[in-house]
DNA sequence: TTGAAAGCGGTACCAC
DNA sequence: GTGGTACCGCTTTCAA
């Protein structure tokens, strides 16, 4: 900037005018300057600026593996919405590691984020990120975090779970089993309650069949056909998110079971499969957006305690549920 | 700094030793300083720190989509890839704009990142873009950019489509068509020019049916269903990238088609629908390790021409290619 | 093993 | 409209 300045014989205040849009400089010197910034390649420096100014315009967002459908339309739809606000998001992957999730919260908090968004890789707050709440506002997503005072939206896991249910019920089924991702991820075990509330409250017969994973090989259809088997064998199941589902899926096709699916989470080859795969739709662009706007109402001044915004699912029917003839297997 | 230098009586340098891990600080002093850390909550400024270092360990990615499963894994790939060599990757989304790549770039530029990687949204290069590659390495994914000395790291487009129609041909289809994305896309384009090749080669008879998109809602269907009439319609279409095979698979059912697909990149669920899809899969994990490897390799100093690096492709085959028995159409 | 001081590249404040 | 200068928080260099 000095160099830019120099060359264009003004002093460096006013190439930073130009450089940011501020008023106050003629148009003649401000394009004598614009020409001489791009003839000399010159690139403000962020870092510079923030240090000056104490503030970044961007915000973080951890989820847990941005390679899943799911987690990256959530930072699809955060970018679009920061960006329409002209914030620059950064978005990174904890890979389900409490430590890495550390690692990135300390990074992001050193870039001078205004603000961070977490799916938590755990369901207790760490020390960087309780830390990282005091310097900032931090929106939980998904999941909520106990040991810290933040923000979070969650999917109403309730009310998918009951509209799964009812749906099964409505179509005859009476024995219905839940299979949910890894136990220590803190939907699966909420959808698990629902389920087993849901159950209750339907008077349902029988014990409930549930499991939560992580599911060894061939786990899942060993449990589905033990499941299913006998005259009071289940005739349908539900499945805690996208992941559990395809491992229904694949483990139906393996071994010939035809069991009604009902998935949490919408998938987009759904309607296509034989049969198609009802859904419990939670949009992953509706949570980011809530949780980007509910981060800038803190920004702007907001206080007051936490809150928590459930965001409500919608059960996509696909004609999956009709309970099938006895299972052609034996 | 100068507060948790103060408050633990030792100088501000001897504070940057230890949060940089330096050696030649005394245990004691060591600790005692951590623990001032922890209790003033402080955290280190990434922006001066940059500033006065002249570099970042961070790298930047603009993908088309971050919401697109092929572009998240490539994300995904790429920052496992990154973080292996402590550096940080920053993930955003042009969302196909040319304009809004040449801002991410300007933003990634400040904010020092030693070196982009970049999947292009033209095939031309944005001044953005060469400006920045002089000051620090490019590397192109998926796409060649026009008008850039840059290394770049492609599918083997001609090897991917040509295993497809060898594979159709093989089981006995003569009348192939092929469908690409919309025809601003470098690979859309060069799989078409790759399938009429391949046409040719083998001697496959009349003209080749191709089209590239954008299509028109319905359009897919109609233009399928035309291909698909009389004594010489098409037996099998072969698509450019995911998102042309869900709407050319969509498009079969609404209308009740029954042609072969073979579709350019893998999908989850391909195995399991009816028929199950054969794919050329080309593995985004592989593009984005390569791409690191390159601009790691750049940044260690390598010198010379800008290389191009081809990742080749598998042909998942998955018994769809049979020849159907005489459409059941009319 | 520790410290003092200069300076990285901007921006705020105030003077002209 | 434009310029001068202090200073943001850290690292480098050199001295003690």
């Amino acid at each position: 900037m000095a160099d830019v300045a120099r060359r264009a014989d003004v002093s460096i205040k006013t190439v930073s005018r130009v450089v940011n849009d501020e008023p106050g400089v003629r148009p003649q010197t401000a394009s004598k300057v614009r020409a001489i910034i791009e003839e000399l390649g010159f690139h403000r420096h962020e870092g510079a600026s923030m240090l000056r100014k104490g503030r970044s315009t961007s915000i973080g967002l951890i989820v847990e593996d941005l390679g899943n459908p799911w987690y990256s339309q959530l930072a699809a739809s955060m970018e679009r919405e920061a960006r329409s606000r002209n914030h620059f998001l950064i978005s990174t992957s904890a890979e389900g590691s409490p430590e890495r999730e550390a690692e990135l919260v300390d990074a992001l908090v050193a870039r001078r984020v205004e603000g961070l968004v977490v799916v938590p890789a755990s369901s207790d707050a760490s020390e960087a990120i309780r830390s990282a709440a005091e310097e900032m506002p931090v929106v939980c997503v998904d999941r909520p975090l106990a040991g810290l005072v933040a923000d979070t939206v969650l999917s109403d896991n309730e009310g998918g779970v009951r509209s799964a249910v009812e749906h099964l019920v409505a179509h005859r089924h009476r024995r219905i089993g839940f299979l949910g991702d890894d136990e220590v991820i803190w939907t699966a075990q909420r959808r698990q309650a629902a389920f087993l509330a849901s159950y209750d409250l339907l008077g349902l017969p029988g014990e409930p069949l549930t499991r939560l994973g992580p599911y060894a090989d061939g786990e899942v259809a060993a449990l589905l056909d033990r499941w299913g088997q006998g005259r009071d064998g289940i005739t349908a199941v539900i499945t805690s998110n996208n992941r559990v589902t395809m491992q229904v899926i694949a483990a139906q096709r393996v071994c010939g079971l035809d069991l009604v699916v009902v998935g949490y989470d919408d998938f987009e080859l759904a309607d296509f499969l034989e049969p198609p795969v009802t859904c419990v739709h939670q949009d992953p662009a509706s949570l980011g957006e809530r949780a980007i706007q509910q981060l800038f109402a803190r920004l702007d001044g907001e206080l007051g305690d936490p809150r928590t915004h459930v965001i409500p699912t919608r059960l996509i029917v696909r004609g999956s549920a009709r309970r099938r003839p006895a299972s052609r297997r034996a």
